[in-house]
DNA sequence: TAGATTGTTAATCGATTAACAATC
DNA sequence: TAGATTGTTAATCGATTAACAATC
């Protein structure tokens, strides 16, 4: 479906299209143009229509695009109709806060496991599933076909969940520790989130803009 | 100290020179070339000199950078001497696990109050922090020169909560929230983390990749 | 000195913006 | 049909990379 040298910049935006025209159409919206629709993306209308013809022409001309359809064009474009198999490894609050939150089934994903390796939480749910224990990590991996892994573990502890992982077939990862997964697999699909890097930008912003 | 108009790609990659130069000096490493640099970071060498020169020249010809004074240089251009007093709004799991976790000393800020509108949490202690009642939040940032806050609220409460730190002075954001602060407030600077957009990219990746 | 490596200018590449013919 | 707005090509802008003289 997806062209091929889609480029980083606009794979990024793609989120933002599919939020804001979620929420056009529970507005009841049913039309939009280039122009409005980048008003509200703070980009340009030409932007807009190139990055949307990266995938396909999903307007029309002299009438804009279908709300719906483009909100539904773009959610196939990511593949957020999938249902990839994924395994939270660290059950502190932060990935507490992640397992019980996130809206998985719509983001392309199904929450299978959660594992930590504190037996005082092992045992305990979070949203109906049992915190299990890193040993039966590889087990369960390999046994449920779980292919992506959400990692809120301290970094010291990442190097060796990460290669437990690889070695079970999981070679997607969301990373919220600080260790380059890339470096040793550079096979793995990795999605970072530095926290504290973003922290640190809203420190220089402070600085500079007062 | 920051020259004018460096590029938000910059900026952006500043924080990993940081993480990356800290971590050579653990290892006690004194000086480091552009070329090595730029294999940790995944960068060229011209890039990474580049974008070390928009601040000034911190390089030595023919021996390289050294790691402790480039960390330091870095350090006072991202403003992590600072103390910017902060407020955390939203005391769920995740705000929870932020105000617990980061270490907000050694990333320009310090955390100064939490608030939740959840009475039964409200009194309770994280890292000797009580959490208050939003009800104070106003009195509270007015009265101890609170600048910048955590949005770590769900999206519906976020148009009167940004609202009232506004109007209380606090013009700095780290939201976490799909609340769109700019649209109403152009002056605020805003740290946006968007998680679920984060986890859809990924989604988009895996589709691609195999 | 010779070798190494920076600081900086110039060249390239890619992403964004502008323009406009196509067409609903 | 006339007006609106897309799809797409061309122009511009900015960021990355290459090259090399300066210099430690």
């Amino acid at each position: 479906m997806n062209k091929d040298n889609i480029s980083k910049s606009v794979i990024r935006r793609l989120p933002r299209y599919y939020r804001f025209l979620s929420e056009l159409e529970e507005q009841g919206i049913e039309k939009i143009s280039s122009e409005k629709l980048a008003r509200i993306m703070r980009a340009t209308a030409s932007q807009v229509r190139q990055d949307l013809n990266c995938f396909g022409g999903f307007g029309h001309q002299g009438y804009g695009y279908s709300v719906p359809n483009l909100k539904e064009e773009i959610m196939n474009i990511l593949g957020l109709h999938n249902r990839y198999k994924a395994v939270l490894v660290g059950a502190g609050h932060f990935g507490t806060a992640i397992a019980a939150h996130m809206k998985f089934e719509n983001l392309g994903f199904e929450l299978a496991g959660i594992f930590d390796n504190n037996d005082r939480i092992v045992g305990s749910y979070i949203n109906n599933l049992i915190i299990q224990n890193v040993s039966e990590l590889e087990s369960f991996c390999k046994k449920n076909g779980v292919v992506a892994a959400f990692l809120c573990i301290p970094r010291g502890a990442a190097p060796d969940t990460v290669q437990r992982l690889y070695d079970s077939g999981v070679k997607n990862f969301w990373n919220f520790t600080h260790f380059d997964i890339q470096e040793k697999y550079p096979d793995a699909v990795v999605e970072n989130v530095h926290l504290s890097d973003k922290l640190m930008t809203l420190c220089y912003s402070m600085n500079c803009g007062g």
